[in-house]
RNA sequence: GCCGCCGUAGCUCAGCCGGGAGAGCGCGGGGCUGUGGACCCCGAGGUCCCGGGUUCAAAUCCCGGCGGCGGCCCCA
């Protein structure tokens, strides 16, 4: 029987060099996040389907991976990780002191159409500061993602967009704007369906707000917007100023970030509750990571009231994102070396010095050969610097023949004086014997 | 869930108005018995995405499905 070989529709097998650039992201993801306190949270890959499916209707439903477990659970793989670490704050860690800190480096499953930087399973790595709220709270965040682009070496190439839900929802709170109304607005303004929006409101004869809001999306400057929003209530402006504040924070601590503040700017989902923002890429057709306030999130799933603010890169994307700016991370790469064993009957040599130059750390792998011309070549191909070659001669006098494939020099060095240098490069790098 | 283009060797693809499954690259071996990238020779590798239909005959025409790329809906 022939089983396709075709991973699913939406799956990709990920291999070198592409793995290896993910692991590297994410572990500078967590060498990042843990020097600035957060601990790793480990969530189950499969949740009850209620967990997500809270305050989201049948449309969300569409794009899960949603079925019944053997016991007739619904049951539905992860498409995000906010949801399960709410669930896990309220099981395990109310009693903690705030704030907490946490991060996740999660693969997420979403059941959609695959199209360009979308996959069915992607992944996830994000932070979630719980309990703690106001300016530093939300800079520490915005902060540590921007910190993240740095240390990638996108800095230069990203936008942050930012901009503040908590302006419309006071407006909202003003006008006496239902809840869903509230988020059948944002929804819109998400979209860019701006016209919509104000329509939709003039039916509903909240006429004066719509004056407003188009005041407001004709402005140039938050601060010319803070004005405007001053001639409706102090919360309004409050949160305008908020959002200048936080600006100019951000642009003191990285005065060559692209930063983008949008009075406008409303990200679809319903839990935000103030600042929120937004990393793209010029030219990348979806943004890489996003994040914000979110002050109800927690109230949600229980009956207690914990603010929060995190935000989740897409490491796929940013992935994609980097390998199409060209930029290279220059992953540090250990040493390689081919020991190209002549005679198997030695074989116990070459072990020996096998584990003598991995306890040196470098990659050492073996093949047998008694053609070497041609073998060489192909260690040479596979991206190996050092062919040891180990025969008769070498075994016999406790030598080996190290050749440098890239500047064809070689040299035969007694074991006892491999045993004493630190790298192989170190042996070219002194006069040849 | 919807739409468009595509699916032939490991890869890139030709063949497609019906009749023989092919090229280049790559891979393996040899020329060269312990030292390279060139060159030459030889070789392996295929359910022509799957299923059904039309036909004496289907990689080729028709239908359905699956998959890839991209767009829409959605994007927590």
């Amino acid at each position: 029987m022939k089983i396709p070989l075709e991973p699913l529709r939406g799956f990709r097998d990920i291999l070198a060099p592409d793995s290896t650039t993910l692991r590297h992201l994410m572990s500078l993801f967590r060498e990042l996040v843990e020097s600035y306190g957060y601990e790793e949270v480990i969530p189950p890959t499969l949740e009850r389907f209620e967990l997500f499916a809270i305050k989201s209707g049948e449309e969300i439903r569409r794009s899960m991976f949603v079925f019944r477990d053997k016991a007739g659970r619904e049951v539905a793989l992860r498409p995000e990780a906010t949801a399960s670490i709410a669930r896990i704050y309220l099981k395990h860690l109310r009693a903690k002191p705030k704030p907490l800190r946490l991060y996740y480096i999660v693969n997420c499953f979403r059941y959609e159409e695959p199209q360009r930087a979308r996959y069915r399973e992607f992944w996830q790595a994000g932070i979630e500061l719980l309990g703690a709220e106001g300016k530093v709270a939300d800079i520490e965040t915005i902060n540590l993602l921007i910190n993240y682009y740095e240390k990638i070496k996108m800095l230069d190439k990203i936008v942050l967009k930012i901009g503040n839900i908590g302006i419309y929802r006071s407006m909202f709170k003003h006008f006496g704007l239902a809840d869903e109304e509230q988020d059948h607005i944002l929804h819109l303004m998400d979209k860019s369906m701006y016209d919509e929006a104000l329509s939709h409101l003039e039916q509903r004869g909240f006429n004066e707000l719509a004056n407003k809001l188009q005041e407001l999306w004709t402005t140039n400057t938050i601060e010319e917007a803070a004005k405007i929003l001053s001639t409706i209530n102090k919360e309004a402006e409050k949160q305008a100023e908020y959002l200048i504040e936080i600006t100019n924070i951000i642009r003191d601590i990285y005065p060559n970030l692209a930063l983008e503040p949008d009075i406008s700017f409303a990200r679809g989902l319903a839990y935000y509750t103030g600042i929120i923002f937004e990393v793209k890429v010029p030219g990348f057709p979806v943004s890489i990571a996003g994040g914000g306030r979110y002050d109800n999130l927690i109230e949600i799933y229980g009956d207690e009231h914990v603010p929060g603010v995190g935000f989740a890169i897409g490491l796929d994307r940013t992935l994609a994102a980097l390998k199409e700016k060209g930029i290279n991370l220059g992953i540090e790469r250990r040493e390689k070396a081919t020991i190209v064993l002549i005679d198997e009957k030695y074989t116990s040599y070459a072990i020996k010095l096998q584990q003598l130059l991995t306890s040196k750390h470098v990659v050492t792998d073996i093949t047998t050969s008694s053609r070497i011309s041609k073998t060489l070549q192909k260690i040479y191909e596979k991206g190996t610097r050092y062919a040891i070659i180990v025969g008769e001669k070498e075994a016999k006098e406790n030598k080996v023949t190290i050749k440098n494939l890239e500047s064809r020099k070689q040299v035969v060095v007694q074991l006892d004086r491999l045993k004493k240098v630190e790298k192989l490069s170190n042996i070219f790098e002194q006069k040849q014997i």
